[in-house]
DNA sequence: TTGAAAGCGCTAACAT
DNA sequence: ATGTTAGCGCTTTCAA
């Protein structure tokens, strides 16, 4: 391999103005430039990205944390949707990272020290961390360590640290505006299981909120049906609002499991969608072009999540760290599941 | 951050006494020992990767390259490409890889120039490259440039480079010939749409391959329909072959994300499984199990594979480089949906 | 605008 | 069983 005095000599060069070449540092005179430039491409020469950070003390290099979702007691991974989430995560973070010059480790440890590894051992520069949970305890590992660190997800105590996450509040808006922008006046979102509301989770309070203020304002009626996933269950949970005089015209689904059986219950009794009763389901793409019908939707924007992460990182990096939280917007994807209600 | 100096001086050694008590490439008095990975303890001491890798010629990392599977022209992930393979690879790579003290790097690139930037700077000591397709101009960039490299997937030219993958030309006779076995005459693959067949994924390939050659010498009508997986797709591609008075008798589904789309088909033609259609699929555990009647399956065993593929990186990093490919042979799982086919 | 030289933190001969 | 020392290839002062 050649190195960087390989191609000083080749030029007829000091090494460290190779280096000034290759980063930009200082100005150079255009027939220096092109000499080098020229001896760099006849080489094919590449810096060694260990002595790089050796000597400058940047890796440029970004650790992602990725829990591996196996299934408890096995070896296989969790059948969940998560797996798609997860890879529309990377796909925003690889490329804008790349874009900037940075490369992409991926730590898959469950171990909350693997995070202090990495950073102690100047093997990232930065850490961004997926899917954190409410209570987290990689969170309170990373504070400790003092290291440059984004979390994807909102946990209960960020402990300083800087999150990005989906503006579930802003897609509360956004569905009941779309609904109510086509006539409906009566709109119910069917949601998680009381536990969960019960269980103080932050995204949906904050996607209710977001629903009733538009509601409240638009003059729409609005309630929320939680509900468990099984189909007698959904059946169950919607039958006292779809049976009365003044039914819902629209629904808006926000519980993944649940979609199915949601949408049987409809074919149950014998209504079209849109031209029964529109839907708009709060879900991954992949899921709601599964459905029986396809279905509107509002999607997780993952990959502008994952792409925001990194920007945040790289400010963290610069040490322009103002811890924040960033709550990126949702957007509608209309795919014909509602329409104007009908009289 | 500590140094390999702070600790010999802390532990009253050479520095590099410190680096064998790390290394374990000679032998230390347990007294030695003992003070050293105090002082390692007590200032939390992480030896610097870049230092290490400069000094030692090797960084302890893997590199990873996966393909993004974007759509063309969105930046939406393609939803032909089963991600959950995907990750099941991950899966078997990571941990196993950190088994041995490797991270592993992850180059999404498109771009076949990245594999030798992450190998002429180093930054890797080899290449896992996911995905091989039949005509790869990965393959190609990665034996010029005369790296370590391990290739998930069969190339049409492996170009002397090492290559793990399913058999996927087993699995085609096996499931044809379970079938054939119960009397079927009638066969019929649903399998990923057709943009994957262009594309020379060599696994469609083999797989067609086996059931085709197997059908015909067993005398069984054989055809293959490629679909997208939404449900309507499904319906549309399946309805020509399912309308005709010789219907097939059995499906054999190497298509994860169409799968309950299929069953949703049979379900709404009233078709019971297997009394009067008989399924296997071709997908992990995980899946065939969950659908709305367990199915007999084909698993591609991923993790096993990714594991494999570590292995044998990490025999080519040591030099032992005995280029050969390996081909992990499929087996059966009988979940009770196939059954004789009714006269 | 360029060069010379001093490290960055570690490993691996080479000594003892 | 341990210490000494010479680099590994680059960045970045400090000089010119």
């Amino acid at each position: 391999m050649a190195t960087i005095d390989d191609v000083a000599r080749r030029a007829g060069v000091a090494a460290s103005t190779v280096s000034y070449v290759l980063s930009g540092k200082r100005s150079i005179s255009p027939a220096t430039r092109s000499r080098v430039e020229a001896a760099i491409a006849e080489l094919g020469y590449h810096p060694h990205a260990g002595a790089r950070a050796l000597a400058s003390a940047r890796t440029q290099v970004i650790a992602l944390m990725v829990p591996l979702p196996m299934a408890p007691g096995t070896s296989t991974l969790r059948p969940d949707v998560d797996v798609n989430v997860l890879m529309q995560f990377v796909a925003g973070i690889a490329p804008r990272a790349r874009s900037q010059g940075y490369d992409v480790l991926l730590v898959t440890d469950d171990d909350p020290g693997a995070a202090e590894r990495v950073w102690a051992g100047s093997t990232a520069d930065a850490i961004i961390a997926m899917s954190v949970q409410a209570e987290d305890p990689r969170t309170e590992a990373l504070a400790r360590a003092k290291m440059p660190a984004i979390l994807i997800g909102l946990p209960e105590d960020p402990h300083g640290l800087s999150c990005v996450d989906f503006d579930f509040e802003n897609a509360g808006r956004l569905a009941v505006r779309h609904l109510a922008g086509q006539g409906h006046r009566h709109i119910v979102m069917v949601g998680p299981p009381a536990t969960t509301f019960e269980r103080r989770m932050s995204f949906a309070e904050r996607i209710v909120r977001g629903m009733r203020e538009t509601a409240a304002s638009a003059g729409v009626k609005f309630s929320v049906v939680p509900t468990a996933a099984r189909r007698d269950a959904v059946a169950a949970s919607l039958a006292p609002v779809l049976d009365r005089d003044d039914r819902p015209t629209a629904l808006v689904v926000h519980h993944e499991a649940a979609l199915p059986s949601v949408l049987d219950v409809l074919r149950d009794r014998d209504w079209h969608i849109p031209g029964d009763i529109s839907v708009v389901a709060v879900a991954p793409p992949s899921i709601a072009e599964q459905q029986a019908a396809p279905l509107s939707s509002i999607e997780v924007p993952a990959q502008a999540i994952g792409a925001t992460a990194v920007d945040m990182a790289m400010a963290a990096i610069r040490g322009e760290g103002t811890s924040e939280t960033r709550l990126v917007r949702a957007s509608l994807t209309d795919r014909g599941s509602t329409a104007k209600p009908s009289a």
